[in-house]
DNA sequence: GCCAACGTTGGC
DNA sequence: GCCAACGTTGGC
């Protein structure tokens, strides 16, 4: 069982979002490391923390699960997606995704700013400096005090 | 709106 | 394969 850290603005797709559709496909990620923690790395079952970027506070906002195996992301074929991607091949697809399903959403968001106030959260690569990666691995210890303070 | 950080592109 | 230019992310 691994843990993951993924990005959403919540203007575009929030935890409130996934709690209403209750599944939804990871799609529109164009950068290969985010894209190999998920067509290499996650699992079923998989537990990752939702993060509500470029948000007023941003911060995090709930719980979601891995819900399928990886398969290519289809708006990297369609020409009227931003995420087009004309180089990708049906037979070689360049991007790969996993859906997610709702887990929890937390009473109310935990800010950066008290993120970063925790001792116990020290290492966490989203609170490293210039860390834009929409992805990321969690180590198990941040994910439970992650909840802890959720509660 | 600013700007630091960092990924990508493309000329050479 | 280097690296300058450019684009994007995302907190502030």
């Amino acid at each position: 069982m691994k843990y993951w850290l993924i990005k959403s603005e919540p203007d575009v797709f929030s935890i409130q979002d996934l709690k209403k559709v209750k599944r939804e496909p990871w799609s529109g990620v164009r950068n290969y490391q985010a894209r190999n923690y998920m067509w290499r790395d996650m699992q079923v079952g998989d537990l990752a923390i939702f993060y509500h970027s470029n948000a007023k506070p941003p911060g995090v906002a709930g719980v979601a699960r891995v819900a399928s195996e990886p398969y290519p992301d289809p708006t990297q074929w369609d020409p009227a997606s931003e995420y087009f991607d004309e180089k990708s091949t049906e037979q070689k697809p360049r991007w790969w995704l996993v859906d997610f399903s709702f887990e929890k959403e937390f009473p109310q968001l935990i800010p950066l700013d008290k993120l970063r106030e925790q001792a116990k959260l020290e290492g966490m690569v989203l609170l490293q400096k210039g860390t834009r990666l929409s992805i990321t691995p969690v180590e198990k210890k941040h994910f439970d005090h992650i909840v802890k303070m959720g509660k």
